[in-house]
DNA sequence: TTCGCGCATTGACACAGATCAACGGAGGGC
DNA sequence: GCCCTCCGTTGATCTGTGTCAATGCGCGAA
């Protein structure tokens, strides 16, 4: 089923190679894909769309950064999801949105409307595959995050989001983790604090923690490099489950 | 595309109503999927599967209560899932199992073989369909949770639990919950703790404080009588978003 | 009945992280 | 240059929840 990289080459819709919706189509469904698809840019800070938006369009995430969250009236708010590039916006089958998405850099997005969209996932099964396999990994996801907020101590959700970024940065070239030495943060303090479930303050006091204790270095507020992957690794409290990091 | 009741009856794969599988199957339909599938019992406290188990099986829940768990080495663990009737276990697509799931009472599964599951996944759109949107289901679900244990107090965690339980329990009969006055609590306080990220002290305590307070009372330890719903909804710290409860 | 075991409750205390408040430093406009 | 604003850092203190430990309660076995 996997169809020569010129094909994937040719899908002005999908830029990115790796998880796009595209991936396995062939030239005729490129052009369906086409038909539908446009290019849509936001600039950081702007608020994308909020929760209870009619929600015509799905979109997959071209460059930039973006977030998916929730809000209690009171003020607090979670950080459900970060988009990145090559990550999907919206779903078929649902009408209205459930979060609130903004733009936390310049963000491009290659949006499709969602009701062709949705006929055409009727006809190209492989497609429909690949939304369900998609949704299913944003699901691991999800829940490798409940762990996090759960049951991990600050210091330790600090160093697995900062592990989440290096693995997500460094894999769409198919390079190997390995001797990566810089982590380029694509949201501020604040966002942090609303992902990991702490206040700026605690995630500000890990930062340094963690440099003072030689884990990590700063190079400004959004960059960090760390001398030792493995180290930070261990400070994040995952069972690496053997194996190479990924 | 839906098919009359008598359909839905005479599936004997799914007898869940709500949400299962097979909702829109036609007789052609149903008889494929029954030739794949077998029902297994499991008695409480046992294991269904453990992290790592090869995954040849997907199974959808007919009774019980059974739950997905996500652990760190030193013993602390995280309840990701809580599988009532109608819920789906294990993915198309994937091999390995990523959590554990273990039976809290005893559970009835309707297992399909994953391999000819998966084959007829591709020639049965709408099931394909149906399993993307239990999956997007799961999703938002799981990003509920995520918000609730980042955010909310111990306090809140108790009254969005009994929320959570007292709206999944009535809802499959079409029932309208409103009056509500009495929600059965299918797990342990243990298990509630690691649902919430809370100690079982903690679960305890809350729920005394929620007693003393009125909101709630006890009959034993696994059934909670609720004289006020709307106070128990207040209490949940959940933006109520207009609307009756469902 | 009594014992023992598993689960839940309660109490005393400790501590991680929140809260409140002050300060620093980079960048942009004038 | 100066000021102002935004963002991050640091300090002092408070508090909700965890930790450790004792007690209670229901239930099945002997």
């Amino acid at each position: 089923m996997n169809k020569p990289l010129t094909a994937i080459d040719n899908c002005s819709s999908c830029p990115i190679r790796h998880r796009a919706v595209c991936a396995r189509c062939d030239d005729d469904e490129l052009v369906e894909l086409n038909a539908i698809k446009f290019y849509k840019s936001y600039s950081a800070g702007q608020t994308i769309a909020m929760r209870g938006d009619a929600l015509d369009v799905v979109a997959s995430v071209v460059s930039g950064t973006a977030t998916l969250e929730r809000a209690i009236e009171d003020g607090r708010t979670q950080l459900v999801g970060l988009l990145l590039p090559s990550d999907f916006i919206g779903r078929p089958g649902r009408t209205t949105l459930q979060y609130d998405v903004t733009a936390v850099t310049d963000v491009t997005l290659c949006c499709f409307y969602r009701k062709p969209f949705e006929d055409l996932l009727v006809r190209i099964p492989h497609v429909q595959e690949r939304m369900l396999e998609m949704a299913l990994d944003e699901l691991d996801a999800a829940r490798d995050w409940m762990l996090l907020l759960g049951r991990k101590t600050a210091r330790e959700k600090i160093a697995s989001f900062l592990m989440l970024i290096a693995k997500r940065t460094v894999h769409p070239d198919g390079h190997v983790l390995g001797n990566i030495s810089r982590i380029e943060l694509p949201i501020s303090r604040e966002a942090m604090a609303n992902f990991l479930g702490l206040t700026i303050e605690t995630v500000s006091r890990q930062f340094t923690g963690l440099r003072k204790d030689g884990v990590i270095e700063l190079d400004g507020n959004r960059s960090v490099i760390v001398p030792d992957l493995e180290t930070l690794l261990l400070e994040s409290g995952d069972d690496s489950d053997g194996g190479p990091l990924i």
